[in-house]
DNA sequence: TGTACATCAGTGAACGCGCGTTCACTGATGTAC
DNA sequence: TGTACATCAGTGAACGCGCGTTCACTGATGTAC
């Protein structure tokens, strides 16, 4: 859909992605409303037909990154197939590819200040990808036995924090390209150890 | 040391604070150096004196940040003491209590997007703590089958990215105040789970 | 102890800038007849 | 098919603001004699 004179034809989504654009390459401090208007081809004024404003504009890239991210992570544990194992620790991987597929996205989502609950839309996002990723913990869970079993959300929230801090402290090459791993194999082997200690892989 | 008049007594200081608790209350991006010349009883030109700009101030914030962090994780360690694992453990409480105790700090240090690189003094603070992070897992690892043992570099990356993204996703009010979990359970959990994967502790 | 003077940490005014946001407007689009 | 008109997505000028930074300056401090 190319520009086609005074109109533009799909102005908020191309400002969503003019921000996203922004955010991956300069950070959510270094993203301005006029630098993504400009970007998309339109006076600053324009953004406001189609977002309240700067923090809005934000707020529907964040959301658009959540949707995405619990797609992809549905996708990767695949109902835990092959085994629930192998899935998970597929999830695990596609957690960093989405980080680094879709920086923008990641960024407007976990450093962009935003609340999660600024808007209705976000926080349903928001939670459908935490479900996806409890569901997947769920079903690992079942592999362990009962009387030693942690909560399924609490090793979700562990292997969330993992990939996490892997991606802000080891798949970044911004500050001081400290990166002495690989990031994929390094959260890869953290899954696999922290897997082991939950007795879902054999000690040896 | 009181405010005498005319000149500050210790401004250089006074400014690093001042900064400290506008990162802390603002997050990075709301900290600006006018508002944390205000803040000190002084006038924007007056930072110059003492610094080279804006920058320049929180990459100093960030590392004081450096030097405390070393400290405390190499008090926390004790040189292993009374055992490796407990040690291993305490280290992880410390981090968390850090990042609590400390946010202007850890913020300057982990979420300003200044490189470490950014200044001598602040590669060598960050290099400081990450030698001591990777010391102690050097001594936990010697109780490692030396046939399973991963590099003791990686599994403190480890550590360090499940601690850091604990801190980033669940030890937050900010942001949705997503707390399901009290941010120190869930790291002690999480960190006894991943030493139960590496042998170090029984697995039952 | 007192005076002259160098040092230097602060002031305060000024700058240019880009920001987010508002407003009245205008030109393009699509629909009713 | 052609015309009138409502709708609405854009413009462009303007705003007030606070920012980081510079500059010539001034007042306090400390030292030499």
């Amino acid at each position: 859909m190319p520009k086609r004179g005074y109109h533009h034809g799909n102005l908020r989504q191309a400002l969503v992605e003019a921000a996203l654009k922004l955010i991956a390459e300069k950070g959510p401090t270094g993203f301005t409303l006029s630098e993504a208007a400009k970007t998309a081809g339109v006076t600053p004024a324009a953004v406001y037909r189609h977002f309240e404003g700067r923090e809005d504009l934000i707020a529907e890239a964040a959301r658009q990154g959540y949707e995405i991210f619990a797609d992809l992570m549905d996708y990767a544990f695949d109902e835990g197939r092959p085994s629930a194992v192998a899935a998970f620790e597929a999830t695990g991987r596609a957690y960093l590819a989405f980080a680094e597929k879709y920086p923008g996205h990641y960024v407007a989502m976990f450093e962009s200040g935003i609340s999660v609950n600024r808007t209705p839309e976000l926080a349903a996002a928001s939670a459908r990808a935490r479900g996806v990723l409890e569901k997947a913990a769920e079903k690992l869970s079942q592999h362990i036995p009962p009387e030693r079993r942690p909560p399924a959300a609490m090793f979700s929230a562990h292997i969330w924090a993992m990939s996490h801090g892997v991606v802000e402290l080891y798949a970044r090459g911004a500050p001081g390209t400290r990166a002495p791993f690989d990031a994929a194999e390094l959260l890869e082997a953290g899954i696999g150890i922290y897997l082991r200690g939950l007795g879902l892989i054999a000690p040896d």
